[in-house]
DNA sequence: TTGTATGCGTTATCAG
DNA sequence: CTGATAACGCATACAA
């Protein structure tokens, strides 16, 4: 049974108030009765009760970053990120991770919450407030902070063809008749478009979501084919690896081969051989901006949500070709 | 501001007694006020303050899974895992980030913290129930589940005798003086010992932590002598994924060159190719284990500390020899 | 500068 | 079966 104020309060003679005062780091109190408070704190090893504290203030003074995917590359970069975020702002940060099904149905003990996944937020989180992560624009619904994945799809696709591809295939998640197709997609469209290459049929592929494993079986799909592609644009680094895997076991080399990309710029892309070439994305901007709109939705929950365009640059590693490797290439807004 | 029991209880026309009775499943309650009672929980969009409901009962239903390194391999695994076991005991999991310095300064507001670190506890978190992941036997101050590392690194070390590897380095994690060495250089000299073999000089390296960097900068200053190894024994998949990397960047083909093995079975060395060979841990057993030792820690706080150990077992993939590749060995226990 | 009293939203105790 | 009322531990008007 853990001590409370009245224990400390008693202990040192004086009322709770003065108590509460001192554990805050509040003013005017004299040093002879702050010295005997903390004392009698140390002595009892009080710890403040965190829920009455957060039940009489109305503020926990935690964030909560839902995640719908723990194995997501990348997330560990992002996390780090948000968590010296908020830190600098006060609060703390836990991540909260969902099951895909029973998305969200209890909100975590926080003040608001920030969403990396696209599923409905659930009666749960959606009381709180919450911001989304992921790409821009989104539906104009919640506050969204992320890179613009049109830009990104248009600039690695570029990237490829600066490099010399002439046959290359895109990798997203999402249902195969989806309207409008994803922004990676259109960015990449886009892009083979402009560059006035005709559209090879199936060489827009669908994943179920964002797994290396996703990646992998729609590599496959891909190189299946008699017309070989002569690179992927994949829409995350996880459905990127996944192709890279898969275009090793097909007996592929990448870059000569088959020349891979991906966005997101995570660590794990770094540590594959060769390194994945990636459209990252600022991570430190995105985590003060996401940490910095949560509170301001926090204190205004009835502004108009804004979307947040994060920068991006393009990182050109060894799975795509090009004699201006290793370097980045400055890309996007 | 939102709405409380006081509100349902009076749109609903009864007791606030009554309103929580309803909303906690009691019997005892007419269908009728029943049916009044829902309808006006979801006229107001009522939910629980759990603030509130945590300093009544003293329980937050919340478990915390505390790391200081959330880019780790194989920590999407264990999470969910772990998350899965808490959920079938009626508690939801969430994880908390601290930073390696300031140590779990605050307690997370849950009923129970499992350790993913080696770190001290700090002030926080040792005051809660707490349970230790990783090798054990830990040192009796706390409940440790984990897997018998020492006989991991005797395992990894013996299925690369069997493979035919003859000059085998190992890199574990810690400081170079640590008496005794860790466990899985214990497992590893041993076998080496057994087997004969003589004990090349600089081929036991320390990293840093368990980081991808730090096993790259390892096996560097390994494969910089001029006896190289033919096989490299990892203490975790974060040092033997920067080893292979170290390989590769150094021309050497894996494994015809130098085979490398890590601990831990991540998804992530699944996603290398070759394949990372491993001593996969039973996650399984781990998650239910520990979440089933946290529980009992919370009721019994004054138990004697326990330690679990897990099942291993081997995956013998492509970063290493052999003719019985692709499969499982089964060893451990 | 310090003490007293009240209420945050919930659950539990006890009457009715 | 339902209702009034007292706590849980803390912070804060307000009083002294």
């Amino acid at each position: 049974m853990p001590t409370t104020l009245r224990d400390v309060a008693r202990l040192a003679q004086v009322s709770v108030k003065t108590v509460s005062n001192v554990v805050n780091g509040r003013p005017h109190v004299s040093a002879e009765v702050r010295g005997r408070v903390e004392a009698a704190v140390d002595a009892l090893g009080y710890r403040p009760n965190r829920f009455a504290r957060t039940l009489r203030t109305g503020r926990s003074g935690a964030l909560a970053l839902v995640v719908s995917e723990v194995d997501l590359p990348g997330l560990g970069g992002l996390t780090r990120a948000l968590a010296g975020a908020a830190a600098r702002r006060g609060y703390r940060l836990v991540i909260d991770p969902v099951d895909a099904d029973r998305a969200a149905g209890h909100p975590p003990p926080v003040d608001g919450c920030l969403l990396l996944t696209d599923l409905p937020a659930g009666p749960g989180v959606d009381a709180l407030p919450l911001v989304r992560l992921g790409r821009v624009p989104g539906d104009g619904t919640a506050d969204r902070v992320g890179i613009d994945h049109l830009g990104a799809g248009r600039d690695a696709t570029a990237h490829l063809l600066a490099t010399g591809c002439r046959r290359i295939a895109a990798i997203d998640a999402g249902p195969d008749d989806a309207a409008p197709p994803p922004p990676v997609l259109r960015g990449y469209a886009e892009a083979v478009r402009t560059a006035g290459l005709p559209r090879l049929p199936g060489h827009v592929q669908r994943a179920a979501a964002h797994r290396r494993a996703d990646g992998y079986r729609a590599a496959r799909a891909v190189l299946a084919r008699p017309d070989h592609p002569d690179a992927f644009v994949c829409a995350s680094d996880a459905l990127a690896i996944g192709a890279m895997c898969a275009a090793f076991d097909a007996g592929l080399r990448v870059p000569e081969d088959l020349a891979v990309i991906g966005v997101g710029g995570s660590e794990e892309g770094h540590w594959m051989r060769p390194a994945l070439s990636t459209v990252a994305a600022d991570t430190g901007f995105i985590a003060r901006q996401a940490v910095a709109r949560l509170l301001a939705r926090i204190a205004r929950p009835d502004a108009a949500p804004v979307d947040v365009v994060a920068p991006h640059a393009l990182l050109s590693r060894a799975s795509t070709r090009g004699a201006d490797r290793p370097g980045t290439v400055r890309v996007g807004c």
